[in-house]
DNA sequence: ACCTGAACACCGTTCAAGT
DNA sequence: ACCTGAACACCGTTCAAGT
């Protein structure tokens, strides 16, 4: 539109000036792309064809835009439904989702992480998982509880899987191939050698999840969830 | 000793050489005192007595200086000694400790967590927990899938515990604050009430972790463990 | 082998000033 | 109300050079 300069990409005059919603998106942007980490101001300033104390201007500083950032993307977050018949069904549903989404978007987490707001991980869930828990059959404060040690549990799993995504294996790798790891004798090998692999963190979070569900709602573990699941794999004693 | 000069603490001949664990210790020393951020190489090379560029020539780079710092923090970790009667009660209590141990080091878990390094967390209690979940009579991938789980239940707790420290209370006050919250009628008021409040972390993890120790040792829930709690404490329903 | 001064290429943030 | 140039006070890291 209007005239274009090739070699000046900032705006000329007084051209469709910054908004706070702007600097939001194009920050938005910035993190999809290159990290949270490539989020800088001057980026950022640069970006929106600006000098920096604009960016100061409409948005406060950094910490600021990350905070306003993480909840941007949270109400865009938790659009769930659950699914299943059994109430421990729904509400393992709801969560299973919330962690696909949360996978989906590595940069919340890492928004969350650095800017320690486990908690602000998607609001709109929230109200499912409440009004699923109700019509589950609890009330008062065992719903309440509930409510916060399956949160509690979604959300520590969801930021320990993303500290650990690059390189992980319990820490055991190092440590369980070292022949002499576990003093002596004692533990078996199948083990050790189960340890050396990476762990299943798809089958750990489905176990805890359903462990926790049934739990707060009464019900007995049961195996029947996941079948042939956990059945007794004993190996060679060695 | 020898001549001391007021002005320059700069050590004034060859006194004294930087070691790599002198180097270690003072960014310990640093990072207790004021934190991870405050550990810059100028910080250190200064505290040091030295220019920046011995820091690198004796330690690498930041990064290898905070993955080492985390390793040595992590030695001096996890002296626990199983306590209880049954199998279920000693893992339990393992893991209970180990959350105590590293609570009191809050520099470790932010190191970890800036590290992504959720794993590296205690190695020597590794081997009791495998130890004492051989002696509970599992074995194979079955073992290794306890100890996974366990490990990975603690870990993410223990982030999030710590990302949340500041000013936690699973999102909720603001959220369950507002008067609308919760479509509208369906959640009850006791409930609702509950989440404006704290959620009491010590009572999810007890829970969390009772659960999951039991599940995977094949025991059934029972409320045993922690009497009087989770008791039906059904309120009006408004 | 160990240390230095000095620089490079970045940061976040603020100030005084412009329109 | 919104934007600028310029600076301040920091960073991590490296280079060439000293002993």
């Amino acid at each position: 539109m209007t005239q274009k300069r090739p070699t000046k990409p900032r705006r000329p005059k007084g051209r469709a000036p910054v908004t706070a919603d702007k600097v939001l998106a194009m920050a938005l942007d910035i993190v999809e792309r290159d990290g949270v980490d490539a989020l800088t101001i001057r980026r950022l300033a640069a970006d929106l064809g600006v000098g920096t104390p604009s960016v100061y201007w409409h948005v406060g500083n950094r910490n600021e835009l990350l905070d306003r950032l993480i909840e941007e993307i949270n109400e865009q977050l938790g659009n769930v439904q659950p699914r299943g018949r059994t109430p421990a069904e729904r509400i393992s549903s709801i969560m299973r989702s919330l962690l696909a989404e949360v996978r989906a978007r590595p940069h919340l987490i890492a928004l969350s992480a650095t800017q320690g707001r486990g908690e602000a991980i998607f609001t709109k869930a929230q109200e499912v998982l409440a009004h699923e828990l109700t019509a589950a059959g609890l009330h008062g404060e065992d719903a309440a509880f509930a409510f916060s040690t399956i949160l509690f549990h979604f959300g520590g799993f969801a930021l320990l899987e993303h500290a650990v995504s690059h390189d992980y294996r319990i820490h055991g790798v190092d440590h369980w191939a070292r022949a002499d790891a576990g003093s002596d004798d004692d533990i078996d090998e199948a083990m050790r050698a189960r340890l050396r692999k990476d762990a299943d963190l798809d089958e750990i979070y489905e176990f805890t999840l359903d462990t926790i569900v049934r739990a707060l709602l009464g019900e007995r573990p049961g195996r029947a969830p996941t079948p042939g699941r956990r059945s007794g794999a004993s190996t060679s004693k060695r």
